[in-house]
Order: structure tokens, then C-alpha cells, then sequence
DNA sequence: CTCTGTGCAAACACTTTGCAGCTAA
DNA sequence: TTAGCTGCAAAGTGTTTGCACAGAG
């Protein structure tokens, strides 16, 4: 059953590699199954440490290339950082956040029912709460895909 | 009345300061105004070339150094990268994360509200909306703050 | 007067790019 | 066969650190 999940992770990956042209090779689909597999959100250090365990010539570069390839076909995505600088923000009054995933503009929306959601009495025990954050990524107007 | 914002801007970053024990410099008045006035979600590099227009000596670093701080006593936030490494995904089974500020671990939980939220139909027109995103930030057990 | 903050320069970490050889389709 | 992929090396970008001097409290 093991190799049930496998050959159903397969499936996913090559399907996706098929309709978005891409072609399937061993270090593609050994990021894409360390990734799949791991409940740690690596980053493309740690699949670099791990893939190489099995292909131990894979280049970190190439993690990282098909990382983002990844996360630009649908197969994963970005939890955390950009890449890009940080930006900063002095704006406390409960608005929310778009972001261009092209253009890289940050719009400001106001939008109530994200700002009045309560946490769970669980969460509230088990983490120090700071920040909550709600926010969009996608494209403007000036950039619609392709 | 411009006066008015600004004296008030001024009362709000001064017993921010000395609540934190932060010392009253030019420089980081004019960084925290500079944010405070701007709607753009500036990087450090675009707080720079704005203050350096009054204070040509002023350096990056201290810019960037007083972004930082003043994103740690809370006149500030950082609304796009975090500084640290990429971390990827590959789950998409509608989870949320907390990240902890401190050990940096990012934590998956599940809360059903949060991914039922619908976008209002105004925000649909106005952009194509690729991901909705909920995370929250804070101090895990092992990292309780101080 | 003291101790924090600043400016400068060097070090760092992560990511991106160019290119030649390789390989899946 | 050939377009796309990989590995390597170098360059780029943003951030951090160490240190001596300057300035706020």
C-alpha cells in the first residue's frame, strides 16, 4: 500500500509534467516525491541533503530550478520567503493584502470578515499568537497570465 | 492639520521608543515617518533613497536596522519576505500555518473556517486570484517569548 | 559620562544566470 | 534528433556582522 501511494503520487506528478510540457526525469521526480512525502516544508537545502542520498550528483541548483518549476506548474508552493526583499509596513488598521505574483505590487483591501475570524481556544494554548495574516496572491489587472 | 499627523505620528514612535528603552535619533524618526506616510509597502532600499533626500549620510544599514527594530516593538510589520531561505510544499489538502518567529518551525493545522471564506465579488473583478492564504505568526511551546 | 546607534566595509546566505554536455521523448 | 534539463561556476541581490566614532539621555 505503500506502493499504492507512490504509483497515485506518480500518476499526480506526471500528469501535471505531461500537460504543462515538462519533461520527466529521475532528479525531477525525486524532488517532487521528497517533497511530497515530507510533512517539514524543506527548504531546497534540505531536498538538496535528502535527494542526494539516492543521486548523489544532483547539483543544488537544479533543486532549486525545479522547485520553483514546481511551484510554477501547480505541484507545490511557496510557504514561506520570495525571494524578493522584504517590505515593510506601518499600517495597523486591519486591512489585508494582494500581492502581484508578476508585477510584485502590494495592494491594500479592506475586507471585514477576514479581520473579525477568532482562533480556536486550541490554537490559542498551544501558540503565543502575534500576528495573523490573510492574504491574496494572484494577478492585477495590468498583468492577467500569460 | 498635516501638523496634526505628524505631531501625532511623532507622540506614537516616541513612547513607543522609550517603552522599548530605543533612543530618539534623527535617522530613526525619519525611517519611521517615511513608513509611516507611505502607502507602498516599501523595501528598506526604498525607505533608503526617500530619507537620504533629508539625510544624505544616512546608510542603508541603518535603515535597514531600523526596519528591523521597529518591526520588533511593534511600530512596524513586515508584510513580504522574511529574510530566511525559501520553504516549499507540496499539501494541499486546505491546511493553515503558524510559523514560530523565534525557532522558525512552521506548524500545519486545520481550522474549517478559515478556508471557507469566500472572496467578495468586487475583489474577483479586480484580480485573478491565484492563492488565499492564512498563516499565523507568534511563539510555539518550546519558544515562549523572553 | 555612558551606552546605544550609526556608518563603513567585509562577510554571508540564498538565488539567478550562462554555458556546454546530456538525455527524455 | 532535438528541445529541454542538468551540473558547474560565477555573479547578483539582500542581509548580517564587527568595529570605531558620534550623539542621545
Amino acid at each position: 500500500m505503500n506502493n499504492n501511494l507512490e504509483q497515485s503520487m506518480f500518476e499526480e506528478f506526471s500528469n501535471a509534467c505531461r500537460k504543462a510540457g515538462l519533461k520527466i526525469t529521475p532528479q525531477r521526480l525525486a524532488v517532487y516525491q521528497c517533497l511530497a512525502k515530507s510533512k517539514e516544508h524543506p527548504s531546497a537545502e534540505s531536498v538538496y541533503q535528502q535527494v542526494k542520498k539516492v543521486y548523489p550528483n544532483i547539483s543544488l541548483d537544479t533543486v532549486n530550478r525545479t522547485l520553483v518549476t514546481l511551484a510554477k506548474v501547480g505541484l507545490a508552493f511557496t510557504v514561506e520567503g520570495s525571494g524578493d526583499a522584504k517590505r515593510f509596513d506601518a499600517n495597523f488598521d486591519g486591512h489585508q493584502h494582494f500581492k502581484c505574483l508578476k508585477c510584485k505590487k502590494i495592494v491594500d483591501f479592506y475586507y471585514e470578515p477576514f479581520k473579525d475570524i477568532e482562533l480556536p481556544e486550541k490554537l490559542r494554548r498551544k501558540f503565543e499568537v502575534v500576528r495573523k495574516t490573510f492574504y491574496l496572491e494572484g494577478y492585477c489587472k495590468d498583468c492577467k497570465r500569460e
